[in-house]
DNA sequence: CTGAAAGCGCTTACAG
DNA sequence: CTGAAAGCGCTTACAG
């Protein structure tokens, strides 16, 4: 009996039925009689078995296992959302698989799609760069795919797999706190763009023009603490700058650092503002106030829509996409005198 | 056409060889002529054929996946040590699962190592806390399996496919650097314990004994920055207390803001000492002094010893273990008078 | 060095 | 509602 894997026919033979039956059971065929049913599960109970997913995917059955493609797992948002998908997926019995796109070149990218497509799986994609956006294009059709994406983009069909975090309330928001605290203008620090059009972008810009405040350039910055030191060095030498907006917290953290050795305290002298709400956000010097965002729930709304779109019947439970919202904490105040 | 999977046989047709004359090229079978090889090779190129991961696995063929067991995967250590096993995976042509296993019984830890075991997969386990280390000891002999350990328990035989970083001089040298600068003792943080002995907490219990020094209790909290925030409030009711060495870096930041609130600026009333040298301590206020630690490479090296044991002719390239070391910033000074 | 056979554990039509 | 057949794409012995 060693080495030997109980399998469909091990069951079917406790049960005194046929393999088939075992395999209907799994299925949730529903021509399968109640006591037999039950009969069968005793079975695979007593005999503690567990179905194989190399032979269900090689036999062509349902999809049971779905590979995150992202170019990165370890920044606060795709791992979030990642954190989200697995607890979805576990729940739902999914296998999860992740592959990270290097985005070295158009080849690798595709490359990582194909190899990252099996029978039996399906794909989620992080696409909030450009090289998650040209993965989501690559996926051919026919493959299950979600996506979250920064922006649905107006041109594209947009698919019903796809879900994002609508900023651009959020971010017109922000800019309306700093301004209403006596700002003149808000500069905007930005993580990089996966499209042209970026909504908290979008959303940055609209409530400048609103109240008819000056526009000044945005700075795109790559995601970590480290560009928005650089970038708040440079800000640092604009003596006008007096409000912050930044595309996320660690970005926020290199920025405030970069303004504390420049000698402009915070909030004192120049505020700031956050992307993200990360759980440090709130121990920051001083405390970040900052949008939140919710990607944990978003990559389990993710997860959601792709079950939806395999199997209908389970299109109910839809979770709603997670609203941002701005945490008011201790880092933006009036502008110096 | 459509529809139809390019197989083994299809390339074996376009080759002119028979089907199993390709799985040999597939697995690096000694005994095929170069010749055959390179046109059957050639042959899968213009089919671009890929082989099934399902098939290969039903039908015994070698290991060429991973699973991940890990209690958390967005925190830094773990998070880290994903992407870094993640990396060397893929180089080596892996497939990567992840899952999460949650610590609320003993059986759904034990679940969550069965659920993750799969003919043609091995298993590598983070287990840097006690549902990991449980984890770790329901894995069933035979399974192949790799692991990110806190410290190799000294009783257990030491397994070749453990890796940790030896943080325990690390620990000793950052409390002399803190004694030397004059504190009469340093206080611990402690993340929470994997095992009974920790190395880290031991480099500090003796660096202190070492200098004569008395001994506080440690707190132990858990691994994010809430719990600094809170161990911090608790340490700071004790006027006599000077400098504090933190489990990781999450925690310093909380400890640290528990400070400021005491009113006890950092480094002049209180020093701070860290643990991982995340991107982010860099830009803490003040920059955190603390111990850097690779938990990517650490990952690689995990993945690496794995491999050494699915395949004996892959064991020169054996990374070493990441040394620990002490990144000196400004969260650390002299006592106050 | 290369080909014919059996089988891994399942599923989907097809019969009854 | 349930059973016998064929096949998914591969691999490992076994022959030649």
């Amino acid at each position: 009996m060693i080495g030997h894997r109980v399998n469909i026919r091990d069951v079917a033979r406790e049960a005194g039925v046929s393999h088939q039956t075992v395999s209907r059971v799994l299925n949730n065929h529903p021509s399968v009689r109640p006591a037999t049913r039950r009969s069968v599960l005793e079975a695979m109970e007593r005999l503690s078995y567990r179905p194989s997913r190399a032979a269900r995917a090689l036999a062509g059955g349902p999809v049971d296992s779905v590979t995150v493609l992202t170019s990165n797992t370890r920044l606060y948002g795709p791992a979030s959302a990642l954190e989200g998908i697995e607890e979805a997926a576990r729940s739902a019995g999914f296998a999860l698989g992740v592959r990270v796109i290097e985005p070295d070149s158009p080849d690798a990218v595709e490359n990582a799609v194909r190899r990252s497509i099996e029978p039996a799986s399906a794909l989620i994609v992080i696409a909030y760069d450009r090289p998650g956006v040209a993965a989501l294009r690559a996926v051919p059709p026919g493959v299950p795919v979600a996506a979250l994406v920064e922006t649905p983009a107006p041109g594209d069909p947009t698919d019903e797999t796809w879900v994002w975090i609508d900023d651009r309330h959020a971010a017109e928001q922000a800019v309306k706190y700093l301004l209403d605290l006596g700002h003149r203008t808000v500069h905007y620090v930005s993580i990089p763009l996966s499209t042209d059009i970026s909504q908290r972008m979008a959303g940055w810009r609209s409530a400048l023009e609103h109240a008819g405040a000056p526009i000044p350039p945005p700075l795109v910055a790559g995601w970590d603490a480290d560009w928005g030191y650089e970038a708040g060095k440079q800000l640092a030498r604009d003596p006008d700058l007096t409000a912050i907006l930044c595309g996320n917290d660690d970005i926020a953290l290199g920025v405030m650092h970069a303004m504390y050795e420049a000698g402009r305290p915070i909030p004192e002298n120049v505020s700031v503002v956050g992307f993200d709400d990360t759980p440090l956000a709130r121990y920051y010097h001083p405390p970040l106030t900052t949008i939140q965002q919710d990607f944990r729930a978003l990559g389990r709304a993710c997860f959601a829509k792709l079950l939806a779109s395999l199997d209908p019947a389970s299109r109910r439970d839809q979770p709603a996409s997670p609203q941002p919202k701005l945490v008011i904490r201790e880092s933006a105040g009036p502008p110096p005198k």
